[in-house]
RNA sequence: GCGUCCUUAGCUCAGUUGGAUAGAGCAACAGCCUUCUAAGCUGUGGGUCGAAGGUUCGACUCCUUCAGGACGCGCCA
């Protein structure tokens, strides 16, 4: 439709034989935009302000003689010049009606599958090894598992990354010490506090010299290949994994055992990228270690600042995993576009590691990598985010704490729900809740992690848009009346219908720009234009005619679907009843 | 010292290739349940968009300077 209008636009320039006047680059400039105000019709263009000062005409003069010019076509009813020279387009409200329908049709909810479809791999979660995770891990999990959603749902061909923490020389001491508990304990260790487990580890490792030549010793091993080592150390990942992936599964998230790609995947290629870069000319020796020089990097003293990728002992850094790991994944995975969801505090490690593989030929020119930085989760003190005693909130406390509430709601409300029902409603508004009071922000900015605020469930939270998905099934489960041609007898109904048809930009602008909170915007807005229109449109009121119920119905039903699809590109589940 | 990011209503946040009157939620206040689920709806109050310049027909958005805050910067990851 934009396209259309351009066209429209340029045609009637070609007629003013004003064309010629207008360089290529500022007709390549104009645009027709989506409205924000429904008052400024469904599509405008600036094209009259821009273009003005070169043609010598004021804007608003311009702006008639182009609209003089347009040749009409039928899916636009008017033309209007507002404001200082905006050329204001509305769209026939018989054309709304026959898309919405077709809407209503299309399980894809008017969502085209991507011209050109990529294999993207996509960087998230990464929890470490013998860490439990805590609410902080949330970030990287469900933004980076909706940015996955959406870019599968358009079509691509999407590979799930967990970069675990798996890999460094605390290994030694985990190793050691999960050697004395079973020794002390038997085999079939059941490890669900990996906090103590790693604590009483250090003070063996502080306290005990013992204990603390033999870690050292084991970490040598365990790089060195020792088969024990790596069966023990093989254990630790697992036990962890095993846990996260049931943290997974409770929230959601589509990550697997066979989406794990750990830092220690990338330890036999290691030796071949120091070789290359020094064989390149990239890394020279600095004081026993091997360091790539990039001049836009300095150190405190404005020193050229290097990145090791060898230290002095022989060892290796992240920078050099990192690098085995972007080559990696473009060589084998054969990566077209490589997202990284972490921390905002990676940005510079990234970025400089990412240079040096531009320098040494790893990334071709066609592959795009993107990191998606996120910023801290602070408390209420704007500090980083601790508990009272110091420590960090599990995860799994707060799913624990967000399901009391819920649980705690439904009483409150005398919910007749009950049984298995009842728990999948408690599960689908307590998770809900969680996610999307971090899907629902911008993810670049630090922000304050308040319980009340994230298990809110007024206002523009989950439960909200759960809550008028519900309502709608709440509808059709009283009737059996069924939906029908879609006739628009108000604002709320034109309001409503624009805000469906515009699904799809919303899907597609978080696909671009890794940014699920655009999603969440766009739902919100839909689901209070549907409440306004359920309390201002009877649907299945004596005093309506059959007719217009039929419509009615139809804008619920589409406007379910929209919620339902928009919401699980979300990972979050809706249910007929609440 | 160098670099990255941030500062919008009392609180928490939207506002992303510059666009028309800066928007929500929470909190406060006033209404709406014999009527399709009140997790809702309607209304009121609340802002020099950190400050000052600049670019532009037009700036929360771009540039410069300043203030305040967070983070990163060689042998951890």
């Amino acid at each position: 439709m934009k396209t259309k209008i351009l066209n429209l636009i340029k045609d009637s320039l070609n007629q003013l034989k004003l064309s010629e006047q207008i360089s290529d680059s500022q007709l390549a400039a104009l645009k027709i935009e989506s409205t924000k105000d429904r008052a400024h019709g469904d599509f405008a263009t600036n094209a009259a302000l821009i273009l003005a000062k070169s043609l010598h005409q004021a804007p608003r003069q311009l702006a008639e003689q182009i609209v003089a010019h347009l040749n009409s076509i039928p899916q636009i009813s008017k033309v209007e010049i507002a404001g200082p020279g905006f050329i204001n387009f509305f769209i026939n409200q018989d054309y709304i009606c026959r898309q919405i329908e077709e809407l209503q049709q299309d399980p894809r909810s008017g969502v085209a599958l991507t011209a050109n479809p990529q294999t993207i791999v996509v960087d998230y979660s990464a929890p470490n090894v013998a860490k439990e995770m805590a609410v902080h891990h949330i970030r990287s999990t469900v933004i980076g598992d909706a940015c996955v959603r959406v870019l599968e749902f358009l079509g691509n061909k999407v590979i799930r990354a967990n970069h675990i923490g798996d890999w460094g020389t605390q290994f030694g001491m985990l190793i050691a010490y999960l050697e004395k508990k079973e020794n002390e304990q038997g085999q079939g260790l059941d490890l669900t506090d990996f906090e103590a487990f790693y604590r009483e580890a250090k003070l063996c490792f502080d306290e005990d010299p013992k204990f603390a030549d033999k870690a050292r010793q084991y970490v040598v091993q365990l790089q060195g290949g020792d088969a024990y080592c790596y069966k023990m150390w093989q254990k630790l990942v697992k036990l962890t994994m095993d846990q996260n992936i049931k943290l997974y599964q409770r929230l959601d998230v589509t990550l697997t055992d066979r989406d794990t790609m750990g830092e220690s995947l990338y330890n036999d290629m290691l030796p071949g990228i120091v070789a290359d870069l020094q064989q390149q000319g990239l890394a020279v020796e600095d004081q026993g270690a091997l360091v790539v020089y990039l001049p836009e990097y300095k150190n405190k003293d404005g020193e050229p600042l290097g990145n090791i990728v060898r230290k002095s002992d022989g060892g290796y850094l992240y920078t050099t995993t990192d690098l085995a790991c972007i080559k990696y994944r473009i060589e084998k995975l054969h990566a077209q576009r490589i997202l990284y969801f972490t921390d905002s505090r990676q940005a510079q490690h990234l970025h400089s590691t990412w240079k040096i593989a531009k320098l040494a030929g790893y990334i071709p020119e066609w592959v795009s990598v993107e990191h998606c930085p996120f910023g801290m989760m602070l408390g209420k003190d704007g500090k980083p985010f601790k508990t009272r005693t110091g420590g960090t909130v599990k995860l799994r406390e707060l799913l624990d704490e967000a399901e009391q509430r819920v649980e705690h709601m439904l009483e409150e409300r005398h919910s007749t729900l009950s049984g298995e029902q009842r728990a999948q409603v408690i599960h689908n508004i307590a998770i809900g809740a969680i996610k999307y009071a971090d899907l629902s922000k911008n993810r670049n900015t630090d922000y304050i992690f308040d319980w009340d605020q994230m298990l809110s469930f007024e206002g523009n939270t989950a439960p909200y848009l759960q809550y008028a998905y519900s309502r709608i099934c709440s509808i059709f489960r009283k009737t059996s009346l069924k939906t029908g041609a879609v006739v628009l007898s108000s604002p709320v109904e034109e309001e409503l219908c624009a805000k469906l048809l515009a699904f799809s930009t919303a899907v597609n602008d978080v696909a671009q720009k890794s940014l699920p909170n655009i999603l969440c915007t766009y739902l919100y807005e839909l689901s209070g234009l549907f409440m306004h229109f359920y309390e201002h449109c009877p649907i299945l009121k004596d005093e309506v005619s059959p007719e217009l119920k039929a419509s009615r119905l139809t804008l619920c039903a589409t406007t379910a679907q929209v919620l339902k699809l928009g919401l699980s590109l979300l990972g979050i589940q809706v249910m007929e009843q609440m």
